[in-house]
DNA sequence: GTCGAGAATCTTGATATCAAGATAAACCGA
DNA sequence: TCGGTTTATCTTGATATCAAGATTCTCGAC
């Protein structure tokens, strides 16, 4: 079965015989499988009235476990992003009552942003939709496939952590 | 060895050992993969005076072979961006004397976006840097693993062809 | 031929993001 | 305890993107 990302590689093969084309078939699918997915998660989102970047605060607060709380700090590494979008997206769920900032009892610069109550049940809501979804793209794939899978992206993103 | 995202599936699994994790294993790495790659191939091409966003216009251009000629609507099809971006990337691309706007003499609403020698020969220098650049960060892979992991990709992605 | 549905492109307005800089507090060596 | 460096957060300004709508043209049915 061909891809999108077949044709692609079949023109530049045409084009430019000369090269390796093999990282191509690798990263452009990446790149294009997260733009697709993205879409199917914002979708899977829609009925829980959430967006995909509420959802990635909201998520990591909540897998912080008991009392839902973390820094900025924290939240902007785990959801790769810059200070300065996380402070605006802080300010926007707190404005929706998602989450509440708090004064860091240990460190005067600091803030702790907290999980409200419907924070947390618009999280688990959406998570569940979520994980439906993307079942339901997984189904071409047998599970030994997509552990063989997982496995291999570990292998490229480990070079990133930290 | 681990990963960001191992971490990320222990914590939830800790919150919520009732669900199954499986698509987060898999879709979790792909969004954050396609995130660390943008960060790289921005960087690879910074030397070549050249923006991700140029890169996916004139590489469509220029693989579609001689005479480097698409339509805008192709373009946005095959860069998965929407109208609007296209017709404002293709005005900046224009300025800077990389493509050029013809009539479509085919079809009068129709235009042609037309690579310039100028935009060829930025986008081979490019290509040559990404494909290094990406070669590089698959270094923990064996060519075996690459192919699997490739068919592996290809296999997600054949239901968003089209 | 004419009309209406559909297609191709561009325009507009709103929005989220990033990079860089500002501010304030903690830390640490002398 | 003082001063300089680092850390944490927020602010600012510029920019790219998207969704929705406007415009212009094509094409087939009748």
């Amino acid at each position: 079965m061909r891809d999108e990302v077949d044709e692609l590689i079949e023109a530049w093969a045409r084009e430019r015989s000369d090269l390796d084309l093999g990282p191509v078939s690798v990263f452009s699918r990446i790149s294009r499988l997260a733009h697709h997915v993205d879409r199917a998660r914002r979708h899977a989102f829609t009925t829980h009235d959430i967006e995909s970047w509420e959802f990635d605060v909201l998520a990591a607060l909540r897998r912080a476990g008991e009392p839902y709380e973390l820094s900025p700090g924290r939240l902007l590494r785990e959801t790769l992003v810059t200070s300065g979008t996380m402070t605006n997206r802080v300010d926007r769920l707190a404005t929706r009552g998602l989450v509440e900032r708090h004064p860091d009892p240990t460190d005067r610069r600091g803030v702790l942003v907290r999980l409200t109550p419907e924070g947390k049940d618009a999280v688990d809501g959406a998570f569940a939709a979520l994980l439906d979804a993307e079942r339901e793209l997984l189904t071409n794939l047998s599970t030994d496939d997509q552990t063989t899978l997982a496995g291999l992206l570990r292998r490229l993103l480990v070079p990133f952590a930290g």
